[in-house]
RNA sequence: GGAGAGGUGGCCGAGUGGUUUAAGGCGGCUGUCUUGAAAACAGUUGGGCGUUCAUCGCGUCCCGGGGGUUCGAAUCCCUCCCUCUCCGCCA
């Protein structure tokens, strides 16, 4: 959510920046609702000044005549400032609906573009392996080793829906094991294990919802709703609370199965564990100083992308122009990784910078040390790492060419030592 | 799932329709005293919105959330959420 303030003092502004996301927002609208919200509210608690004056008095006053004249004149005060607040109630629901609706503004330094295709390469990492023959993708490879289960998944679930077997279980039991270690260990993120169930409050307070409603699953028992991301619980941890500066930055990393009903476009992605309704991920979370968001967003960026240096699997930092912003960050820039089975670059994490977007919405402020007005966070998040696409990452840079899979050094101590996939 | 008891400021806790504009205590902050500290004493104390260039000030709302009754609600009514106790069920 955007501060009204600035909609309010500066339209034109916050018009001429939606535009640059291709977005349009009924910031006219808005400006109009606020302006009319004003007038009531001075209105209607002036009333409300005169009627706590009014019945004050009342409580002194002994029964008779002149009490009962006032308590009639305080009941058609009373009226009066009823429907005022009718009208008050209507106009500030509009003006919720519709600020609900804006996107984040993008940083000044995001580049200017209409789309994908004029997103920018950052920068490519690490080398890409020279195949002395032809590379084959992860869902030959997977099935031959039964190590990836299509059939069985589509049996059970429908299709979209796979199952990962034996070594193939285990090798994403290590990275999520390896992932963790790191973060806790090296990087100073506290780790959080988070429901995977939460209450419409909380996909309103990170802006899945109402902008993206139909992209997730409702239970049909009461209000929770199946997470997309852990993003959406560890971020809602501090909703509505005052954090002290001091306690600031808060790293939080969690691992957590994410649910996604996207309509997937039939035709497109169909092969392999590419793109599915259920898929694992390691997040990472910080809520920082608004100073430091922007530097808090590089380092993130290199904390998530150290454990592809180090599974020595090439990369690129990708990132977003305007027009291929969500609507929640105000900068996000994309880690791909290289798949030479699939011959493609996969998106394995995105990491961006919200500003106070999301801590606008869900409450989440701290208290300046120097003292002043209490401000809202900054929140930042970024996957490191999205578990299908680094099975894919490995499975595919690791391949050898009978078929089997060398395990990568880093994993070997959550792999049981085991040194390579082979047909069982 | 059944029965019962509760939810008041950072914390404890009083308050069942009108000087409660939330008593009192603890904690925090500021001051006096002190070389300094402690103790004592005095003062102070949250959040949102509106008004204001802004501070101050003023107004309004907030006693779990939402709604209702009333001239007036922490207090009465409805509803939802949460916590605790006992029973039942259960990884």
């Amino acid at each position: 959510m955007l501060d009204l303030r600035l909609i309010r003092e500066q339209p034109d502004f916050v018009k001429a920046e939606i535009a640059k996301l291709g977005e349009a927002a009924p910031i006219d609208e808005i400006v109009e609702l606020d302006r009319r919200r004003r007038e009531i509210l001075t209105e209607v608690e002036q009333l409300r000044a005169d009627r706590n004056e009014g019945s004050r008095e009342i409580g002194r006053k002994p029964a008779g005549p002149e009490r009962e004249a006032q308590i009639s004149a305080m009941r058609e005060l009373g009226d009066r400032i009823e429907a005022l607040d009718a009208e008050l109630k209507e106009v500030d629901d509009g003006l919720d609906e519709r600020l609900m609706t804006v996107p984040n503004l993008p940083d000044p330094d995001v580049p200017v573009g209409a789309g994908e295709d004029e997103n920018v390469v950052l920068g490519e990492f690490g080398e890409r392996r020279t195949f002395d023959f032809a590379p084959r993708p992860h869902w030959e490879l997977g099935e031959e080793l039964g190590i990836i289960d299509f059939e069985r998944g589509v049996k059970i679930s429908g299709s979209r829906f796979y199952l990962l077997r034996g070594a193939g279980a285990r090798l994403q039991r290590a990275m999520i094991s390896w992932f963790l270690d790191v973060h806790t260990t090296e990087q100073g993120f506290s780790e959080v294990y988070p429901p995977a169930l939460v209450r419409t409050e909380a996909l309103v307070g990170t802006a899945q919802i109402p902008k993206f409603t139909d992209a997730q699953y409702k239970t049909t028992t009461g209000d929770h709703w199946l997470v997309p991301t852990a993003e959406v619980p560890v971020t809602n941890m501090y909703a509505g609370e005052i954090l002290d500066e001091a306690a600031l930055p808060i790293y939080h990393c969690a691992y957590s199965p994410c649910f996604r009903r996207e309509q997937f476009s039939a035709g497109r992605d169909v092969r392999g564990i590419k793109r599915g309704h259920q898929f694992d991920k390691v997040e990472l979370v910080k809520f920082v100083h608004p100073e430091q968001s922007n530097d808090e967003l590089y380092k993130l960026l290199n904390q998530a992308s150290l454990l592809l240096d180090r599974l020595e699997i090439p990369y690129r930092h990708l990132q977003m122009c305007t027009g291929d912003l969500s609507f929640v960050a105000a900068k996000k820039i994309d880690i791909e990784v290289w798949a030479p089975g699939c011959d493609e670059w996969l998106e394995v994490s995105s990491c961006s910078n919200f500003r106070d977007f999301q801590a606008r919405r869900a409450g989440i402020r701290f208290r300046p040390e120097a003292g002043g007005a209490n401000q809202f966070v900054h929140t930042l998040n970024g996957s490191a790492l999205a578990l299908p696409r680094m099975m894919i990452a490995v499975i595919e840079n690791y391949q050898n060419e009978d078929g089997s899979i060398t395990i990568p050094d880093v994993l070997r101590p959550y792999m049981g030592s085991v040194e390579r996939i082979e047909p069982a």
